[in-house]
DNA sequence: CATAATTAAATTGAGTTCAATTTAATTATA
DNA sequence: TATAATTAAATTGAACTCAATTTAATTATG
């Protein structure tokens, strides 16, 4: 027992948190290379397969990310026309992000996604939804 | 209740998984801003503190990173003068990473960010401790 | 022993993340 | 109404992350 023991990684709650959310990121991977997604967009496609059309300050608060990051998700997203972007005519400051059919036609095969990933998890369910509960009241006291 | 409900993002465990663990890396900013570290810088200096010495891949193993993004990392906390890098002499293939005194002496400084840090979550002991346990509990069944 | 296989770091390239700044549009106020 | 303040995206630059490849060293095998 020593005043540095703080300092020691096994005593971290950020760090499992951070090496777990990369880690089951990994496991994404052979999944969303079958439908040419990195995870960012797919969380991005999450939003529009539910929303079908949403501005980027909205899809940021939604995704916590700001739009250093997501102008140049959604840019490849356009590129792959999976979506389409364009300046609200209401207020110009906005751009308006839309699914296209073919985004819409993506979601057939993203929808295996969720359940191939299920299948490597190895909490039981009252763990994951305790991990559910816990995630989200910590984002929620981090709100800005 | 749809087909598609797996696919929408209230519904998923990684996401709020990888939100929680940006939003606490930035809330550790401020403080890792005045001893002049990355949060990844800082992790890695962690292991360092603990530990002294140790090769590459070792660090690696420990914190979920591979050399591709250790090495720039450890090369950065060098050329501030916290590290040393040198190849083993039994082995030249590893890279011995060992905490120089100035490594040492920032150590003092940085007991004080656990402290802080605790200070910003809102989790009661015993979720903390449930986190922590099913993050590991991830975490292991992760280990490749 | 020579060659093949393995191992550890480093490198490369694509993509992500974020803080800080810039640009353009809108809203508030003197 | 002109100007100031605010807002939304985009841009910039530094750093991180990872898959895939390369380089060099070591170990295993024919």
């Amino acid at each position: 027992m020593s005043k540095y023991d703080a300092l020691k990684i096994e005593n971290q709650i950020c760090f499992p948190l951070y090496a777990c959310s990369r880690e089951i990121i990994k496991q994404y991977k052979p999944f969303l290379d079958e439908i040419d997604l990195t995870y960012t967009q797919y969380i991005a496609m999450m939003v529009l397969w539910d929303k079908k059309i949403m501005n980027v300050k909205a899809m940021g608060e939604i995704l916590y990310l700001d739009s250093g990051t997501l102008t140049p998700v959604l840019k490849k997203l356009e590129s792959k026309g999976l979506v389409t972007r364009q300046r609200s005519a209401s207020d110009e400051r906005n751009l308006i992000v839309t699914i296209t059919d073919m985004g819409e036609a993506l979601k057939e095969k993203a929808v295996t996604v969720p359940t191939a990933i299920a299948k490597c998890s190895n909490l039981e369910p009252e763990e994951a939804a305790m991990l559910y509960r816990i995630l989200y009241k910590m984002l929620g006291s981090s709100k800005t």
